[in-house]
DNA sequence: TTTTATCGTTTCGGAGCCGTTTCATTCTGG
DNA sequence: CCAGAATGAAACGGCTCCGAAACGATAAAA
């Protein structure tokens, strides 16, 4: 349960992988979106905006302009919700899920080679 | 050698640090800002505009502009290399140091409850 | 039904980051 | 000594992000 990581390994896998993040092709996402992203795929649904906000510690808005980029790059989708239609549920797509695949895949990668 | 990491637990990991930076109180940096910033503490100067800009694969005024945020900050800082006054040598900082060491302790300590 | 509350979005003004291009300073080689 | 190369910074235009406040749509309460 858990995995022990040194000060300097710690270090040096932030660095790694986010120089891989610098340097791939993907869009570069955000802090905010990224854990936005990464909270609707380890979290069970559903998923509303207030919820989301809450849960980041931010403000609504910025949830809802992270789900127009997040949308616009097919990581992310919305739906309405037909039981209360103020509600907005935010699913996830293919396309998002191989994006995490292939995050996890270098993280992991990364911290073999620490 | 090495930390072997399942892909759920690198994806939990990476949601949980970036959620503890989303919420903490220390200003955020971007990608290319944090990526500079480790790679001046972890690899031996000296440290040019130029060579950083390679090592980043990003435009030198990318690093020029990146300097000037974490020299606000008190996290680099920057002095003339006397012996060719062309070049500016980035260097670490006190607050830089203690600024990691918390990065350092926020992975490990994630990374344990992963 | 009418009023009140909730939800997500939009608008507004402000700030930061990006790449490209241009510039001043400094060094180097003829 | 002087023309050219190298270095980092500044200027420019574009894009994105942010929080606060105002807004319409929907639901719940009175």
């Amino acid at each position: 349960m858990g995995v022990t990581l040194s000060p300097a390994k710690a270090l040096q896998l932030w660095h790694d992988v986010n120089l891989h993040l610098i340097r791939g092709d993907e869009p570069d996402l955000s802090t905010r979106q990224i854990t936005l992203l990464l909270t609707v795929y380890l979290e069970a649904p559903p998923h509303t905006v207030r919820d989301l906000a809450a849960k980041l510690g931010v403000s609504k808005p910025v949830i809802t302009r992270a789900l127009d980029s997040l949308g616009k790059l097919d990581l992310l989708t919305r739906r309405r919700d037909e039981a209360d239609r103020r509600n907005v549920l935010v699913q996830r797509t293919v396309k998002g899920v191989l994006y995490l695949e292939r995050l996890a895949e270098t993280v992991g990668r990364l911290a073999k080679q620490v």
